[in-house]
DNA sequence: GGTACTTTGTGCGCATGTTCACAAAGGGGT
DNA sequence: ACCCCTTTGTGAACATGCGCACAAAGTACC
């Protein structure tokens, strides 16, 4: 073994602490669902193969994930379910709350605020605000649509820690400007715009429109390269 | 310059043939709408720095995703705007029309029905489908939700390449089973579930749930790492 | 206690992606 | 025609991510 590169452990509590690959935490929320799938069929333990096949992936990768929060899996044997949801909810910090606030209460708002896997794992909505005064008020899965105007309150009261923009591009970065001031430090953008936020906080950017066109990319690579009709209206063609 | 390894045209039409990188690909809409909003603003032209600025991204990287494309700069100038939202769009496909299909219309089904994004860059919505049957027969945006048994029938009449399932978890495996055997190559995933598809069909996957859980092992980091307590009480902790 | 079998954890080489820094290319002024 | 200024396009160094293949570590059975 190498020094002491791989798998470095805070010398006071023995746990991993540090390091964790980006891809391999976009990975941890994949496995802990199939996890949860196993752990309601009754299954006690898994070996990497057969949770690497639930959650699609390849197995040498899943291991080297799960090596990367600490030596949980018994060789010869496998990783024992229940504990390594444990593991994997503490290091994501699905063992405390989140509050979050959706912010727009449109077609999508209103699909986040009933979604279930939000209340499930951790994160609770505390509010739903929208600037369309017809929108405000109304009851949505338990909660009254609030209005803009009162995000500040609403945040600080609640201690909203992340907030979810789904609202049409031209007010996304208004009140994104709004929402980091009032104290959020991590916001998830479902508007198509880039939003620009100051150090420490962190965006994420969920856009229906970059998807499709990236499979379209793909789609049309299959069917055989760029359709070829040359630049008609561009007379400098190509150059 | 090296040989011929960087960027390779095609010796028949001279235009770029492969080999684009897949992060290159994933950048290359976001640098499209940035290129929209110039064009509608009448920016006529426009340098590598300030496109990069607009599209969140740092300058070398843009011109280097740019450059797989070909050389469609000029220096000392920068790009020609509207030369190069055509190029891009070429190379992502949306001169040609997208047919898509829209599985599952219930909140999130309806929002994307709805989404503005879709019908204005090439992609055409054909289809709403349901199975449940208080859903069937809905107007939404102008098409009449179907239920889910006129599936084949309509991926085939309408040509749909692209599916869109925004069905509940467990319902999603069985309908992309059917819409792949129904000629679909390409699948837009909101269902929170790993999809097994046939070699040759691409599938890209979009939760909610993974992104929040990102964002809170971000948030935790920054707070100090995972909550502390040890495993004592793992046993039932937190489900 | 020993042997055979299973499965983890990881070293290592390869692939992909990012960023710096600069030569080359073009425009504009004189 | 020449020089200076701006900005592209890209070589090269660095960083991150992936997957094979295998030693190490455990179980099970006799």
């Amino acid at each position: 073994m190498s020094p002491r590169q791989t798998n470095p452990k805070d010398p006071v509590s023995g746990l991993p602490q540090k390091g964790i690959p980006e891809a391999t935490v976009a990975r941890l929320p994949v496995y802990l669902r199939a996890l949860h799938g196993l752990k309601d069929r009754g299954v006690a333990t898994v070996s990497s193969e057969e949770l690497a096949s639930a959650a699609g992936v390849n197995s040498a990768k899943l291991r080297k994930d799960l090596s990367h929060l600490g030596s949980y899996g018994t060789r010869g044997v496998g990783y024992e379910v229940e504990y390594l949801v444990y593991q994997i909810s503490r290091e994501l910090g699905l063992t405390q709350d989140w509050v979050v606030a959706i912010i727009g209460v449109g077609n999508l708002g209103r699909a986040l605020a009933g979604y279930g896997g939000f209340a499930s794992r951790g994160f609770r909505v505390a509010g739903l605000l929208d600037a369309d005064s017809s929108i405000v008020g109304q009851h949505i899965s338990g909660l009254t649509v609030e209005h803009t105007d009162q995000l500040e309150t609403i945040i600080k009261d609640h201690g909203v820690s992340i907030a979810v923009i789904a609202t049409p591009a031209a007010a996304a970065q208004p009140l994104c400007d709004r929402v980091v001031a009032a104290g959020v430090t991590s916001v998830l953008n479902f508007a198509p715009v880039v939003l620009n936020v100051p150090e420490g906080v962190d965006v994420r950017k969920v856009d229906l429109s970059i998807e499709l066109q990236i499979l379209a990319f793909h789609e049309q690579r299959k069917a055989g390269g760029p359709v070829g009709e040359l630049p008609n209206g561009y007379i400098e063609v190509h150059q």
